[in-house]
DNA sequence: TCTGGGGTCCTAGGACCC
DNA sequence: TCTGGGGTCCTAGGACCC
């Protein structure tokens, strides 16, 4: 199956209704306002090559390179290009399309010349869209997946258990598509620190650090091994949720109240459109400094609006509780009835 | 240097039941 | 007097991805 990936997908959007911002250092994030506590959601190459990266302090970004174009998050557009991107995607000769997020998806094909098809689906993307996108090609979700990486920008890669050491083997466990900081340095702790080493670890010896799924899932990882199904169920959402940064940290318990009362609304918003009711909700908070406390409470399924409003102020009320207060953020998540789900995730031990 | 906003899933431990 | 074993549900927290 192929992965295919957008190359700097939302500065190549923001580029094709601005040409003139053509070549020049582009960081997206936030409201475009370097003085704002916010994060960069995409740097251009050239932006990149100041050493400015997704999820770097947008303050840190714009002293990093002088003469950046900053500009705001605008979802509606990214949206609306993704779509024509997976339209695409579906009308190539035989593909099933498993759509991961705006900007990849895999891809599955029967075909004898898999570069050849990766090639021809990039020209084909390039052609309706005018963006540029890279391709891996792999035996399984996982291989296609880090192949892509060793394509961009704009290439193809082909990763199988054939080369899948070689290319991987030396490389650090946190390269790996699942495995993060944490987990890398957990795995370090048992004196594994390349993807070899972790491919050659005994699943079970995974266990008692990991527990019992995801402990033979990283030693799978570690090999490359996986799923080789591209999946395209409609995807049912499990959940919706909401997350806010105040520009100044709240202190005040009225404020909270305030907060919580707004964010829940808004999710509340995105779940009735959907016509789903609600069975749980939590509470995110991010105190400061940077300690994230949860509270969540599961309830009978409802629609009521007030209902879930006066559970999320009982909630609130636990925040409260812990004086003093100083939140820098806050996220309301509200999960839904998973009897019609039908979806199905990538990255955690369902693989 | 300082912390987005949208998601998904896993694990531990306590409560409760039989 | 001392102390089971299994199952499910719930809460809290953690980790990762785009």
């Amino acid at each position: 199956m192929l992965h295919v990936d957008l190359d700097q997908f939302i500065a190549a959007v923001e580029v094709l209704r601005r040409p003139e911002l053509a070549g020049r250092p582009i960081i997206v994030g936030g409201r475009g306002d370097p003085t704002e506590r916010a994060v960069v959601s995409t740097a251009s190459y050239e932006a990149r090559a100041f050493g400015v990266g997704s999820g770097m302090p947008l303050r840190i970004a714009a002293r990093k390179v002088p003469d950046a174009v900053i500009l705001p998050v605008d979802h509606e557009a990214y949206l609306a290009a993704s779509e024509t991107v997976m339209t695409t995607l579906r009308a190539q000769p035989g593909a099933t399309v498993q759509v991961l997020g705006w900007d990849e998806a895999f891809v599955g094909v029967k075909t004898e010349d898999p570069e050849a098809y990766a090639r021809q689906v990039q020209s084909a993307v390039l052609e309706r869209t005018q963006l540029h996108c890279s391709v891996g090609i792999g035996d399984t979700l996982v291989r296609a997946k880090v192949a892509t990486g060793f394509g961009k920008p704009a290439g193809v890669f082909r990763l199988t258990a054939a080369n899948w050491l070689d290319v991987m083997g030396g490389r650090p466990t946190k390269d790996l598509w699942g495995v993060g900081a944490r987990v890398s340095a957990r795995l370090a702790k048992l004196g594994i620190d390349t993807v070899a080493e972790l491919a050659a670890a005994d699943p079970q010896d995974l266990v008692p650090e990991f527990g019992p799924r995801m402990g033979p899932w990283y030693a799978q990882l570690g090999r490359g091994d996986g799923a080789s199904v591209v999946d395209d169920t409609p995807w049912v959402a499990r959940g919706h949720s909401r997350e806010t940064t105040f520009q100044r940290d709240l202190t005040d318990p009225a404020q909270v109240d305030d907060a919580v009362r707004e964010l829940t609304a808004h999710v509340l918003d995105d779940v009735a459109a959907e016509g789903r009711p609600v069975i749980g909700l939590t509470l995110k908070v991010r105190y400061a400094p940077f300690l994230t406390k949860t509270h969540a409470k599961k309830i009978p399924e409802t629609f009521d609006r007030d209902e879930i409003l006066a559970r999320a102020l009982d909630l609130a009320a636990d925040i409260e509780a812990g004086r003093p207060i100083r939140l820098l953020g806050l996220r309301a998540e509200m999960t839904m009835p998973d009897d019609a789900r039908k979806g199905h995730t990538p990255t955690r031990g369902g693989w």
